[in-house]
DNA sequence: TAAAGATACGCAAACGTTTTCGTGTTCATA
DNA sequence: TATGAACACGAAAACGTTTGCGTATCTTTA
């Protein structure tokens, strides 16, 4: 690669000073207007663009948001991505993506290397990982500085920062009504293990629903699916039983799209004798037959919102209590729960 | 935020110079003993380290990719993505991730904040604009400077630097043969506008799958879709006609999907009636039902591959010769096209 | 005891920018 | 003709780091 043109070349070139050339091109006027003209006419031939890195140097900032997420090929990461990228790039910041692919190690790398000058501040969903085994020290030093973080959807309540969460508990609970309402007695969960929280806050959900109408609550039709394992095998117990339930919340749109499928293999109807509704904001669900019913998660607002309050919190107009944003979920009602009479 | 500890910091508190405390730091044998044990501890306890910024100056390095999609909400763009940033992470280097949402401005720019030395090379698909109006100068400068550059899936043919791109052509008349050899006569093609060079391509391959089977070409088959229009009625078109075609290739996922839907709902049996397949590396064609046969696209080796390219052009271990890697795709057969007998 | 060598550190340049403050020249005014 | 302002530019510090080279002090050796 070529080297680039600086200001000390320029400089060079007319024999004056570096400043002179600096003020020349911010058109000031202690520069005279003939040299102002040269030097202008000079620096846009050999299209001159100030150094960005010496620029972030001296400034102080970096303009640059670090995103760290568990993992990128899912549609709702990208749809989190893409809303926090839309309003950065309205701010005038740029984003750098890293991915921790669930692991703690990557995580921690992930947090030394951005955190050591190359971004003014950090938005975070946590590595499953990290979940499970409850270690957050990566965080303490970060949040000891006052550095800019926004943690969300997968959060850690304990630490000392502002969050953005869907409203699991809430969305679960609509969904869990809608299929009571159209007459599910027996409801089954699929989940997915304890310690992701997004799955234990949307059974909750779920039980206050069941409670709050007073069905009963069976503990052998709450489902907890292990990710690293075959889908189809642990699902299909779901409804490969004696007294199948006639309904199924889904805690994302895999789980429920593979239900549906299954259910239809062993010749169930849907919505007739089994109702299903999952949780995403992905494209499935529109194009299975029937169409799922879903509880949509609106990742798009979601990463508006957390850039919003990172970029608050990095230009200091920020309050000085740390703020918990909760984006509302809607059902989108599909076929998967229309009975068609 | 709280000010981050530097070397003049901590050189200030023991009253020594910069370089010894850069020096301590390093463990450099000039620096006796006892300093570097004094300097160490404290460093250690301030948990200091370098500013990145400041060494990526010095180094004039900064061992960071930028990647400018189209869009980042889409299974392939993100399996790309994926695939660079793996790679990237293994040889040490982090991904910036901008998106131009298929726009020109935007794209350009996205290219005068990135090279303006904040990265030290770039990945770029095409905006659908900028393939539409064919204005490519924001690339001259750039390749005069001999800046390291990859395009990949999208590529202008005219640019001199690397290319990545799926074996379009291939994969179309590897899709096109297998509907021949069920039996198919009247294939119709679902396409992109012809600016958009991967739609074109794939219907170069499924022009010569028909020429070298000696089946007409009917140009009324061939359908070019308007991406900023509705996609349902579009798509009934293909269908709703006097005389319908026996087998649908569509050039991607969603336009698979949705004729699929619009035929069943039309009452035609899949793939007795009409046999249908996409192209994808998405999940839906896994959850249709029938579950679409389409032409897989391996958008993580892409990815692996554009980085690889770029890095080597990096660290100028690649040949002077501009190369062009072709990834190439493969059929995967699901039920539409899979008579049931 | 003088010369030579080892030890332990500091200086300064370099990366590329911006900006404050100074300074030499020119011109007009009293 | 001396004084002041206006004009046009340069010096240097600052952001934080690394590193080659210089140097003062101490120790060893002849």
């Amino acid at each position: 690669m070529k080297p680039r043109i600086t200001l000390k070349k320029i400089a060079k070139e007319f024999g004056v000073s570096i400043s002179t050339v600096s003020k020349a091109l911010k058109d000031s006027h202690e520069i005279s207007e003939e040299t102002r003209g040269k030097i202008k006419a000079f620096a846009d031939y050999y299209n001159y663009k100030p150094n960005s890195l010496a620029l972030q140097l001296r400034n102080q900032k970096t303009s640059v948001i670090g995103v760290i997420i568990p993992e990128i090929v899912h549609h709702f990461f990208s749809t989190v991505i893409n809303g926090i990228e839309q309003y950065a790039n309205e701010k005038g910041y740029n984003v750098m993506v890293c991915l921790s692919n669930e692991s703690y190690e990557k995580e921690v790398s992930n947090f030394t290397v951005l955190t050591n000058g190359s971004v003014d501040g950090l938005i975070v969903s946590i590595a499953r990982e990290t979940q499970e085994n409850k270690v957050y020290k990566h965080f303490d030093a970060i949040i000891s500085d006052d550095f800019p973080l926004v943690l969300f959807d997968r959060i850690i309540d304990e630490l000392k920062c502002d969050k953005v969460i869907i409203d699991d508990i809430g969305g679960a609970h609509k969904a869990t009504n809608h299929l009571i309402e159209i007459g599910a007695k027996r409801i089954a969960l699929i989940t997915t293990q304890d310690y992701i929280t997004v799955g234990s806050l949307r059974k909750q959900g779920y039980l206050k629903a069941l409670k709050t109408s007073g069905l009963t609550i069976e503990e052998n039709l709450i489902y907890k699916i292990n990710d690293t394992q075959d889908l189809y095998k642990q699902i299909e117990k779901v409804i490969q039983v004696k007294n199948p339930p006639d309904a199924i919340l889904a805690v994302n749109e895999i789980y429920a799209a593979i239900a549906l499928k299954i259910a239809k293999e062993k010749g169930l109807s849907i919505p007739k004798d089994i109702a299903i509704i999952g949780f995403t904001s992905g494209l499935i669900s529109e194009f299975t037959d029937p169409s799922l019913t879903s509880v949509v998660q609106h990742g798009d607002l979601m990463g508006k919102q957390a850039a919003e309050l990172l970029i608050n919190r990095i230009e200091n107009t920020a309050p000085s209590e740390y703020q918990k944003v909760v984006i509302s979920s809607n059902l989108k009602i599909r076929k998967s729960t229309l009975s068609e009479n």
